[in-house]
DNA sequence: CTTGTTTTTTGGAATGATTCCTATTACCAT
DNA sequence: ATGGTAATAGGAATCATTCCAAAAAACAAG
């Protein structure tokens, strides 16, 4: 834990507006004015894996972070951008949540996306495999695509 | 709707694996091989403007494209990339849709985000002042966040 | 306190998906 | 045909993000 990770992990506990990259990096250069924008998204990605930051992305071009890791999603207006968090009951159909949304944010809701991420069947059979082999002899293989963003 | 915006959805039509714009463009290419990148990209935008085109980003760099505009959600691989389709049961619970996932897909889930977007309180007022003014007037406001991705 | 070793940061250049711009082309009604 | 409008082609520009090489910091041991 660095100087500069612990100063950008302490500035976005500050907020709950979820910052850009380039906000961190703003509000970070008023304490440290000679820290580098390639150090903040190395520890803002470094804290993200590490999960003490969360790293959110609505499809605008820029992803922002939240220190706040709680189960919870986000709502973004259509017509200004800003975020907000919305609390989520995890027993709730969607008709309920989309209910449960407008009443504790005073948005109208206009949409709600729902994406999962997991292991296909033959990355399992893949990862099952290599498990296998690695707990004899000694193999790895290609790691996941390469994203950019 | 112009003969290369046709082709595009057709070719778009023909598959359900969720290719990128420059999947689309090598597909569309083939056919009629001087459309320009550039057309490919104002098309899509445009076809999901009006509703025939399903626009999917899932956070990995590139946009996806899907012509199967049904109430479904999408799982993507953390391996290998891959994007599938997964039916949606709007009364389930989120414990519910994860079993329900799994089942249909044979992914094995590892997470699961939920985004809404829609107007915040104060857009709400603003447009509703908006629309108040347009009936009498002649009047217009600026547009939302300016995205790029 | 030096020396050597490893890790991190800087600063700037590179990347790459997407958008923007302008001249050219296709389309259409007269 | 002709003029006007809308769409396309081709390429340049944009910009968030990543990558890289060199400098600095942190640390360990003599």
């Amino acid at each position: 834990m660095t100087k500069q990770r612990a100063l950008i992990l302490e500035e976005l506990r500050k907020v709950r507006t979820h910052p850009t990259a380039a906000d961190v990096y703003e509000a970070v250069r008023r304490c440290m004015p000679r820290i580098s924008l390639g150090t903040v998204y190395r520890n803002l990605d470094l804290l993200s894996r590490e999960g003490l930051v969360r790293r959110i992305d609505l499809g605008t071009g820029k992803k922002r972070y939240d220190a706040f890791v709680e189960d919870h999603s986000h709502i973004r207006c259509s017509s200004c951008g800003r975020v907000d968090d919305v609390p989520l009951h995890r027993a709730d159909g969607l008709a309920a949540m989309y209910h449960g949304v407008e009443r504790t944010t005073g948005y109208e809701v206009q949409s709600c996306e729902i994406d999962f991420v997991g292991l296909c069947p033959e990355c399992r059979k893949d990862s099952a495999a290599a498990s296998r082999e690695r707990s004899s002899r000694k193999n790895d293989l290609a790691g996941p695509e390469k994203t950019r963003k």
